[in-house]
DNA sequence: CCTTGACCGCGAACCGGTTCGACAAAAGCG
DNA sequence: CGCTTTTGTCGAACCGGTTCGCGGTCAAGG
């Protein structure tokens, strides 16, 4: 079922095929019906790795996940849904690679062999291995986060730092003077993971200015992490009565602890910090948050990348984007002492 | 930075090159390192689409996701997760394709032109047409679930029926006589969704086995329906003391709603069901249910598939697991009337 | 010394598309 | 009518691997 076998049933060569699928070159309309008619008979579809070893390219991106034994979360989730989606609307498919663990097996074999047009990767820490080997092998990519030196890279990130200082600011203009960062996990922020460090940043900056007290704390990525982490933090510093935070997934948990500790949100404590939407709503009083776009996020990436493929040699584009903090219920004017 | 510059900066024929790198044949130990030195240094990877031409496979499987733009359900991300691990773990890459919705072209393009060598598919409805669509190609496919009509297909699935059903009497035996099916929504339902109509076959037949009273409901995945179908069944059938549920989103706002309304589970009302583990025991108090095995069902999936594309004349398998219904703190003897 | 066979390596064909130069027939033009 | 241009099709080369048949080399055995 090649090209060859339609070329024959139609009466022409192969070449005339591929031009009047193709339509690179003026086919007579006769022709082409008639090839169309065998076509169809058939259900003939070309050889995509036939084709790509002409053309030299794949019409397939790679997009490198976190390691799926993690559970990936929302955000995550939403980063490879958007890519997913853009990619399929631009007419390509994604090739999964999960990274990191014991999988360097895949993510080289995705990015090596010709595999794939492009890159888009995930989760970047600050000083990231996978972009140095990306930047050396010379295969296009975008990264969704980026690196603590990313000049030369393409990238599209939410400004943490930015985000969380507007959070701090906010509060600190409704009365409050002792704040609590809330961060990811301590093992991330050893790790040097982007976020968590700009959140860091733009937490300890915004108390500064303000000449604030403020409290850093770390938090594994669930619910449980953030009960213990709410307990500690009312043992701790009693003294502090907010909190911002990047951790969206502990805050079931944080929730849970405030009801329990009988806080009333934002009447005893208020909370602010960045999250995907849905966490912001689904918290209780409902969240004032920075939503983080994931959706534009994965759509740009694809766009850039698709750039990038297009032409390698453009000097990078990169965007930071600063979402606006949607007001909700969470935060009000700091208890009088 | 092909074979034919390899073979000439070793001094040898491409041929040997291929035999270096692939052990088909012997290649004295000697030339192999000579080889291997120039691979080295040239950071050589043979080109993928080159080889899937000549062999006439890719190694690489389909994944048909539902349309990223529904939020996926954490048990669709656990097949998802564990696929791609499975995968990775066989040496294997993952096209994704998402399904429904304006995605036909994907999928088309995904099974069509040899693009992989066999595809996972997820969220079959009783009648669904890409699974007739891939059983006309020929291509080798499994599906976690099953139609309506499975013979000659290659699936593996959980029995929702039976796990339902053995819901049921546990609440039985603690002497509920009204009890609740919280099924998934009433338009997957409608579409013929395998798990949802499964679900209703199981409780029904219990209920009709013992005589009890049963109410069947329909409930969106997310925590918003759970809490407005608790609200419904407590104003409409009173007389209901316990529920069984396949609606794993729903439980955080069936948890809420319970807990608004003041009643104490189990004390005053029981709950079972069907629910990947994490659900399960984020629930408060922990639910009394069968944990969905969707690590193992992904590792089964790719396991089968790599049989059926060994040898696809082979009679078709499947797996219908019925995982043990784990015994947690939701569910309790009936309340004294 | 010659034969035998194991062992290595080579050259060529092949997988299924795309693309380029060539060429015949038809069309345009003076 | 002869000449150039256009149009439609063909054959062959190419992409970068794998694979098969062939043959040269060398050690063992008669």
């Amino acid at each position: 079922m090649n090209i060859g076998e339609i070329a024959r049933r139609a009466g022409v060569s192969r070449s005339t095929v591929s031009y009047a699928l193709t339509g690179k070159r003026p086919v007579t309309e006769q022709t082409k019906q008639r090839i169309q008619a065998v076509i169809d008979e058939l259900d003939y579809r070309p050889n995509a790795a036939a084709r790509a070893l002409k053309e030299g390219r794949t019409r397939t991106i790679g997009l490198v996940i976190p390691p799926a034994s993690l559970r990936l979360t929302d955000m995550q989730l939403g980063f490879v849904a958007s890519v997913v989606e853009a990619a399929a609307h631009a007419d390509l498919d994604v090739l999964l690679s999960p990274s990191g663990g014991d999988h360097d097996r895949s993510f080289e074999r995705v990015i090596s062999g010709r595999r794939v047009d492009g890159v888009i990767l995930m989760e970047i820490r600050l000083e990231d291995d996978r972009v140095t080997r990306l930047q050396r092998t010379g295969l296009p990519f975008v990264t969704i986060g980026h690196t603590a030196n990313p000049h030369g890279t393409c990238w599209v990130d939410v400004d943490y730092a930015t985000l969380i200082s507007r959070c701090v600011y906010h509060l600190a203009d409704l009365g409050h003077r002792g704040i609590a960062l809330i961060n990811r996990s301590a093992e991330l922020v050893a790790a040097g993971y982007g976020p968590a460090h700009r959140a860091l940043e733009g937490f300890t900056g915004a108390i500064t200015r303000r000449g604030l007290d403020g409290v850093t704390l770390t938090c594994a990525d669930d619910a449980a992490a953030g009960e213990t982490c709410i307990e500690r933090l009312r043992e701790d510093h009693p003294e502090v009565t907010a909190a911002v935070t990047v951790n969206e997934a502990a805050l079931p948990g944080i929730q849970r602890a405030l009801e329990r500790a009988n806080v009333t949100v934002p009447r005893d404590f208020s909370i602010a910090g960045v999250a995907a939407r849905h966490w912001a709503e689904d918290f209780r009083p409902q969240l004032t948050a920075a939503d983080v776009p994931t959706f534009e996020m994965g759509a740009s990436a694809v766009e850039l990348l698709l750039e990038r493929i297009a032409a390698p040699e453009t000097p990078a584009h990169h965007l930071l984007l600063t979402p606006p903090i949607s007001l909700r219920a969470s935060t009000g004017p700091a208890p009088a002492r």
